[in-house]
DNA sequence: GTTAGCACTCTATCTTATCGAGTGCTAAAG
DNA sequence: CTTTAGCACTCGATAAGATAGAGTGCTAAC
């Protein structure tokens, strides 16, 4: 593909995802300056169909990219596109003071994504995977109700409310906690049950019913699937978008959205462990989503990847955008994380 | 209003909310066995257009129930529905096995909600208001990282991972821990700021540093806003409503659902106690959101109201409908929720 | 009080005409 | 061989009738 080729490609594609019109010659000839009459932009037009480049949805209208079109782009002629000082502010300051939990931060993330890019964000939490019991508590909460808590040790906590006879003593729950404790740390759900459980009620007997209870929370604690949650954000955002004065357009696009478990493939799926993943419309596997392509980045804590942002848009969507946000947003979201959740 | 009219208005009513269409004279002479011919009944219908319970989208067009018409026959002639075995055993079945944590609870309330009334649920948590401080636990997590556990007399766990000194040993955290519980039960904020800090301070002087962070921690959990979380399901399902064939009317309803704040104040505003609250088109006060009825009910956790679920839908929403599966609902979830919260 | 008959209204839908942006091709110019 | 002006042609989008039919209100008869 020959320079001036390239530069009417990028003429076609930024004209595109800046005003959803299909373009022609005489457009290109006069915005972007080449220096050559529309009508060698047509023949080179021509020539860039024949490539699979760029497509025309009817007989005599402007050209419109193809898949293969913004990926050529995306990958040659896309001009990396800084944040303005404003935009880092904002995601700094939004990520850094505002959030003080988890839930906050990856809502606030989530908001940010899609206000910045004007698509549809996606936040993934990937459950921690199944960790090693770490800590159990039993509370007294009152009488013949006691709290369990089971602590991991990649920081998870869970907790159950579990009934408890009357003649129970706090300083049971103290001493059963201590026991508990004591013979199961560090543990994988296999050797507890294996190798333990007997000992464990041969010493106490008495209070086996609580014991049960108790354990059943460490067992689903321990088995817990690796079960992602999903934060959508935006999706009203999106609707600015002209191609969706169309009602089918959003129908397709409220059910795609709707697929959770789709979502999550989009997001965590075949992702590179660090960097942008952008998969432009039939690239998405299997799954019919043609016209929506896919922007995603997995977030780190402390070195390992636990989740992923994304970014749900028109295959015309402005790529360069939405790559700066969501790089500078992950690196935050990192932090950000540490911060909250290992108190950094 | 004498007996004909009420039974032209119900027929009126319940066709448009079938089909969507306004409804002739001919249809309902047809359709709804009254015996007397279309001119009578075109007389009842300027009778009762006369007295505001219906309107006419144009001259020369079947009547559509106004907003006045929807409440009376709300309020007076509508039938109670009962729920069928097939969908009383959906819900019980999809509340009571299913899920295990709160959240989950939650999110399959909307699901069926939503499923079953094709129109938009919402699902309101509130949070449990500011409770008394019940228990501490720190626990050694690795090297220098300590999590503490802070437990509230209303069930509410929090958890927050702080740094601690290398120096500090498993058994210090543990008698801190004690101390602390032993100083803290059962009070409120306010009692532990002015009352005890001197006392826990001087007594604990050696560690200030992580009595700090654990006090912020409990602090926070104490001082915490009663802070609602809404989740909304099936926005999607809403769509196949013929009303949403117009984009604008669709994207009314996302802006709507977008204000997380109007709809926390639609489901937990000066709803009774009990029983299901309907408002239809204007009457909600302020917003601007003619065109949209609200059906919402609180859900009980140990006779305290601790949420409520919602429907937004167009005003022709299958009233009877809807208030039959929220009654169900409401009832199990509450079950459901005492047993996961309260172990039962 | 009820109903048949009828003229009238208004929307929805279909058809037709027109406009114009954009193309591809041809032939001339560089 | 490349570029460009010129021109006929295509096709969607918009506007302008034309038509059908559902439904009404009114009048006069039952």
């Amino acid at each position: 593909m020959d320079e001036r080729k390239q530069k009417v490609l990028l003429a076609i594609v930024q004209d595109y995802i800046a005003t959803a019109e299909p373009v022609g010659s005489r457009t290109i000839a006069k915005k972007y300056g080449l220096g050559v009459s529309p009508a060698t932009i047509r023949n080179e037009m021509a020539d860039l169909e024949e490539m699979g480049y760029i497509e025309q949805p009817h007989t005599s209208s402007g050209r419109v990219p193809s898949v293969r079109g913004y990926r050529y782009y995306v990958d040659y002629l896309m001009k990396k596109q800084d944040l303005t000082r404003e935009e880092e502010d904002l995601i700094r300051s939004e990520l850094e003071t505002k959030a003080r939990d988890v839930g906050k931060v990856i809502q606030r993330t989530g908001q940010l994504l899609s206000q910045m890019t004007s698509y549809t964000a996606m936040v993934l939490t990937q459950q921690l995977g199944p960790g090693t019991f770490k800590h159990v508590q039993l509370v007294p909460m009152r009488l013949s109700q006691t709290m369990v808590i089971v602590v991991m040790d990649n920081g998870a906590v869970y907790h159950r409310m579990i009934e408890t006879p009357d003649s129970i003593l706090a300083s049971d729950l103290d001493t059963l906690s201590k026991v508990l404790n004591a013979k199961l740390q560090g543990l994988t759900m296999e050797s507890i049950k294996l190798t333990l459980l007997k000992e464990l009620y041969f010493e106490m007997g008495k209070h086996k019913h609580i014991l049960d209870l108790a354990l059943e929370l460490i067992q689903d604690s321990l088995a817990l699937k690796k079960e992602d949650k999903i934060y959508l954000g935006g999706v009203f955002n999106m609707l600015t978008q002209p191609e969706f004065h169309n009602v089918e357009k959003v129908k397709t696009m409220l059910s795609i959205l709707d697929q959770e478990k789709l979502l999550c493939e989009l997001l965590s799926g075949e992702s590179r462990d660090e960097g942008v993943t952008i998969r432009i419309g039939g690239e998405i596997k299997d799954y019919d989503i043609k016209d929506y392509s896919v922007v995603a980045a997995p977030y780190m804590l402390s070195g390992r990847k636990v989740g992923a942002v994304g970014v749900l848009g028109p295959t015309r969507m402005d790529y360069a955008k939405v790559i700066s946000v969501m790089d500078y947003l992950t690196k935050n979201l990192s932090r950000a994380l540490e911060r909250v959740i290992l108190g950094r």
